[in-house]
DNA sequence: TCCTCGAACATTTCTATAAGATATAAGACA
DNA sequence: TGTCTTATATCTTATAGAAATGTTCGAGGA
């Protein structure tokens, strides 16, 4: 315990504009970490002991800050085995933030084809809800969604192209965080969607193979990075038919 | 720290089924003990200290299953004053559990009126979604929400009559879960719902003073008490032109 | 006498640390 | 090959001090 202790230091600091406890400072320090891609997706963590010692805290400090990245499904504990990044797989992907799921119960995650890549200087909406600036370009993405060959989905989507250099030349897979977190280092943390029962416009109906007018999901969704940035802004249109929007609350 | 040390015991005695951590079983059993209506909803619990004495395990122990329990919406706690029964008034259900927000993004609670009121053997879809027995009777209650005296959704909801004795002479109040709690003991502790896009029927829509054929969002609710048991089926039919549910995932 | 303000105190939750218990995997050994 | 030991990880419980909040009580002025 005769390590440097940078963190009480910095709590000085931070006293006089707003105290933050010492293991939220240790949260925040690893998440940091995180994002920089010190650790691969997937791979363990050190251990509570080795990182107490080496931030110099006590081991149940570490702990309090390690329970609270689980909670915020950022990492993975299992007891004898070690701290675990959590990844963004498809499966992981699927559970958290993929909502909807067949009338039957069972997820099936759909795939999908592109219809349209391109990148230009963002219209006003898109600066809106990006908080991007004037003059700031975005890459835009339509792509079509389909279960069992059956379209379900058509999405429109919109990333700030300052965020994903390159991105344009790269061949869009149908996991799109996966490659956020592998390739330009986006994790995302959270999202927040509104859900509205609209008709269907010409265009989408004709992109899913279905008349116009008929109703459908419209899903508005914005996804944070884990430092809370915009990082991407999507909007969907789902055939509810033999699908639900699957919300639990507690 | 002379006391009984009921829990040990009964740890014992679980460790051969299967073991659970000290701390949950004091979480079990505060839970039972508001399950029970021992400390009314909005008052405040023992301290740390005389629950701990009481139950005969540490501090320590009962402050990670208040901790636990203030994660579930369960309890409320405040440094220095105490922890709190959380209370299920518009406030807080308006956060928790009513999803839908104003385009502006205002919430605004809704006001209700009862379109009817009734009882009867339950259906085959309602044993199935509330899991009662083949003979068992339901109440079921119409309802129109309006907000800024605009119809918005209209609800059909069901309730196991054996959980609700009475209500039907009761004057149904805008607030359902408040009287489910006070009346009835049972505290809705989680809900899921399924959304769908749908065209309204004729009824719908005459209800809500619009087209049939409409799209409308569609929203199946099954909501569960505290320990689990399904307390209520909600089917509601909402008009999403100036409203969106809102969901928001971490 | 009545009211206001403030300091001291009691109570409560929050934070930090430490030690023993439990779970897991890998290597030693018969 | 199978079992036991050992090392290492997280999990559980315990304890002490810090911070926040409410209350009591007394001094001082109108």
């Amino acid at each position: 315990m005769s390590e440097s202790r940078e963190f009480v230091a910095r709590a000085d600091d931070a006293d006089a504009l707003g105290f933050r406890p010492l293991y939220r400072q240790v949260r925040d320090a690893l998440i940091r970490r995180i994002v920089d891609g010190v650790w691969a997706s997937g791979q363990p963590l050190p251990s509570e002991m080795r990182l107490a010692a080496e931030l110099g805290v006590s081991q149940g400090t570490v702990r309090k800050a390690l329970d609270a990245m689980a909670a915020e499904n950022l990492v993975v504990r299992r007891q004898g085995r070690g701290t675990f990044i959590a990844r963004h797989d498809e499966e992981r992907i699927m559970f958290q933030f993929f909502k909807l799921v067949g009338d039957d119960g069972l997820r099936s995650f759909p795939q999908s084809r592109v219809l349209a890549l391109s990148q230009g200087k963002a219209n006003a909406a898109e600066r809106e809800v990006l908080k991007i600036a004037k003059d700031a370009r975005v890459i835009r993405i339509r792509r079509l969604r389909s279960i069992d060959d059956t379209p379900v989905i058509v999405e429109n989507i919109a990333l700030p192209e300052a965020l994903f250099p390159g991105l344009t030349g790269m061949e869009v897979p149908n996991n799109l965080y996966g490659i956020y977190a592998m390739h330009f280092g986006i994790t995302i943390g959270s999202t927040h969607e509104k859900l509205k029962a609209i008709a269907m416009s010409e265009a989408d109906a004709r992109a899913l193979g279905v008349a116009a007018g008929l109703p459908a999901l419209q899903i508005d969704r914005l996804a944070l990075s884990l430092e809370g940035v915009p990082a991407e802004s999507r909007h969907s249109i789902c055939l509810t038919d033999h699908f639900h929007y699957l919300s639990e609350l507690r």
